[in-house]
RNA sequence: GUCGGGGUAGUGUAGCCUGGUUAGCACACGGGACUGUGGAUCCCGUAGCCCGGGUUCAAAUCCCGGCCCCGACCCCA
């Protein structure tokens, strides 16, 4: 006998009451993103092979999902919704500028599972195209910054920049060819440590000291060379628009998110552990690498099931499964259909009966489900009257129909 | 790719070291006591030793191989 039970490795399944939360988180994110005016955007889940490995050379097909297609292409599943979006606008050269957008869906990455790490995960990302200024980084933080704190999760947004950390390399007279590395191993600052990343850095070291003078709030941050002003001031500017959006952030020199992707500034987002919920930053050359024109870019994104593992038991969602739970008593199937029907088209959402089990059991499922408020059809029908019980209460009463909707509201 | 810990009903586990009744328990699920009133209690029920080989009179237990899961490293555009 084969086991058809088996998952695909590094994927899961996502089912009540985790869903519910998943759910409403997703839907919370959506109405942010839309209040702050951007739009939604959808693109193919699988992409060119071509397209996929653009940025990365051969070793990025580890990581990533390719197979062939019937016909011999080589397809992939994408790893993130940027470069999608990207390829959208190389391919589309006349959108009107600038783009407000976003998008939520799976990326899927050909990662080893572990904690906090899947194959098949969920971002919600947030971009604007066409603008360089830093008023556009500033909002594409705030919107989803904003959408973490209405349920309830309060995260603080280490800022860093590309062109700072450049800077300061040429002034502490790093080799370029040796950024990269030196760059990840201070990547790691908060995860192993100063120690660990002495020891990580080998030969490198050197530059550590030097570097860490640049440790400092961003206000104290030395100003040796025309290139790290210029940063810095440009920092600055963003920060005063990140607080005139209420966000709260912090100035971070050890943030460096990736290596060839960014050319601004970059944001990584922490609660109370290293691990981070919301990252992104500016990507200015992206669209121009992938044959369009060069449009300014910056974009975030949620780690929507990552933020939900680590903080989904203190966030503030609804976990109930219906407003209303409808019971049914035999032989009063047409009535509870027409009586469900009412309160759906007033906005409740209603679980109705379909089993036809005795009342005792369809109100303990009724509480299994967290639905509170359970309204019984039957023989008060014939009067024109319902009950309506309170599960929390315990109390009941015959309700007149067309009383229903004012008694539940 | 490297390393560590594990696989016993749907979930969590006891049993394994020291092989030997019908593989025990809890939760969950279905039904009943209670055919129109949930949370409590009681009763009944469904359901399990990852796969293959070896040792043995006898394997969940010991040995070998495989598969899978979890975690750490590497990496994370």
């Amino acid at each position: 006998m084969m086991d058809f039970t088996k998952r695909v490795r590094g994927t899961r399944d996502f089912l009540p009451p985790f869903s519910v939360k998943r759910a409403e988180f997703l839907r919370i994110i959506e109405d942010t993103y839309r209040e702050f005016g951007f739009l939604p955007w959808d693109t193919p889940a699988l992409e060119t092979a071509e397209l996929l490995t653009s940025k990365g050379g051969e070793d990025i097909r580890e990581e990533l999902y390719i197979f062939k297609d019937k016909a011999g292409r080589e397809i992939g599943l994408r790893f993130d919704l940027t470069l999608p979006t990207a390829r959208v606008l190389a391919e589309n050269k006349t959108m009107p500028l600038p783009i407000k957008r976003y998008m939520i869906g799976k990326v899927w990455r050909y990662d080893r599972p572990q904690a906090g790490r899947f194959r098949e995960f969920t971002q919600a990302d947030v971009d604007i195209f066409g603008s360089e200024k830093p008023i556009a980084d500033a909002e594409v933080v705030a919107a989803p910054w904003t959408a973490l704190k209405r349920v309830g999760i309060q995260g603080t947004v280490q800022v860093n920049d590309r062109r700072l950390l450049d800077a300061i390399a040429d002034y502490i007279e790093l080799p370029e060819s040796r950024r990269d590395e030196f760059y990840r191993a201070i990547d790691k600052w908060y995860k192993i440590g100063e120690e660990g990343v002495r020891k990580e850095l080998g030969e490198l070291e050197k530059y550590l000291d030097p570097f860490l003078e640049f440790d400092t709030d961003l206000v104290e941050l030395p100003e040796p060379t025309e290139k790290i002003s210029a940063a810095k001031s440009a920092l600055l500017k963003l920060g005063e628009y990140l607080d005139d959006f209420g966000v709260r952030w912090t100035f971070n020199v050890f943030i460096v998110r990736g290596l060839d992707y960014y050319t601004g500034p970059i944001f990584e987002t922490f609660v109370d552990r290293p691990t981070s919920i919301l990252s992104g930053g500016r990507y200015d050359r992206l669209i121009g690498m992938l044959g369009g024109r060069e449009i300014p870019a910056t974009g975030m994104s949620i780690g929507v099931d990552r933020a939900l593992d680590l903080y989904g038991d203190s966030m503030d969602l609804r976990a109930r499964e219906a407003d209303v739970y409808v019971a049914v008593i035999p032989g009063y199937e047409d009535v509870a259909i027409q009586i469900s029907n009412k309160l759906r088209a007033a906005g409740k959402s209603v679980f109705m009966d379909v089993t036809g089990r005795k009342l005792g059991k369809q109100l303990a499922d009724a509480e299994r489900r967290g639905v509170k408020t359970v309204v019984i059809v039957g023989r008060e029908t014939e009067n024109g009257q319902v009950v309506v019980k309170d599960l929390d209460s315990g109390t009941q009463s015959a309700v007149p129909l067309d009383e229903l909707l004012q008694k539940l509201s």
